[in-house]
DNA sequence: GCCAACGTTGGC
DNA sequence: GCCAACGTTGGC
């Protein structure tokens, strides 16, 4: 028998980096390959990280602003959204000075580096993939930094992401 | 560097 | 509540 699955179903999302700001390699280095996913300062993906993303979903690991534009790689969630204590700190270039610790406007989540792609899946690519037609990332205008991936989304791009070439 | 699309702000 | 102006995102 499976292990029993806790109340709800593990979910998969996408989080966009700059991989001049902070790249999958750059998480993959970091102890515990662990980082806070701070920053965020969009409302819908504050919703996501705060309400939504649990311990031990996956995430693909986007490069924007690259070239080329991917995803590289898979992350874990190791903490459920909570407070982005860079938006109360005002030497943080995310200040947000309508955020207060009693009542936080912004959240993160804390994500583990898991496997990075044997090879990157590239925008152009996941742009000509059946079964990709409704994926977030490709909605004409989507800037979310943080967003949903169905289940079989998933599968499609992770089996090309770690396919032997 | 350009620019389309989106989100936020603020005047009214 | 409307909407113009502005700032940001992010592909190209």
């Amino acid at each position: 028998m499976p292990k029993l699955s806790p109340s709800s179903a593990k979910r998969h999302w996408l989080v966009k980096s700059e991989p001049d700001v902070f790249s999958f390699d750059a998480l993959m280095s970091r102890p515990g390959r662990t980082t806070h996913w701070d920053g965020v300062r969009n409302y819908q993906a504050r919703n996501t990280m705060r309400d939504d993303m649990k311990k031990g979903d996956l995430v693909f690991f986007y490069h924007s602003s690259a070239d080329p534009t991917a995803i590289v790689g898979t992350a874990v969630v190791v903490r459920a959204g909570y407070p982005d204590h860079t938006a109360i700190d005002p030497e943080d270039s995310h200040f947000d000075p309508k955020s207060r610790k009693e009542a936080p406007t912004w959240y993160m989540v804390d994500l583990k580096g898991i496997e990075k792609f044997v090879r990157p899946v590239t925008l152009a690519e996941l742009k000509g993939l059946h079964g990709l037609e409704k994926m977030t990332l490709l909605q004409k205008g989507s800037r979310l930094s943080v967003q949903p991936v169905s289940p079989s989304e998933w599968e499609i791009i992770y089996a090309l992401g770690m396919a032997k070439a």
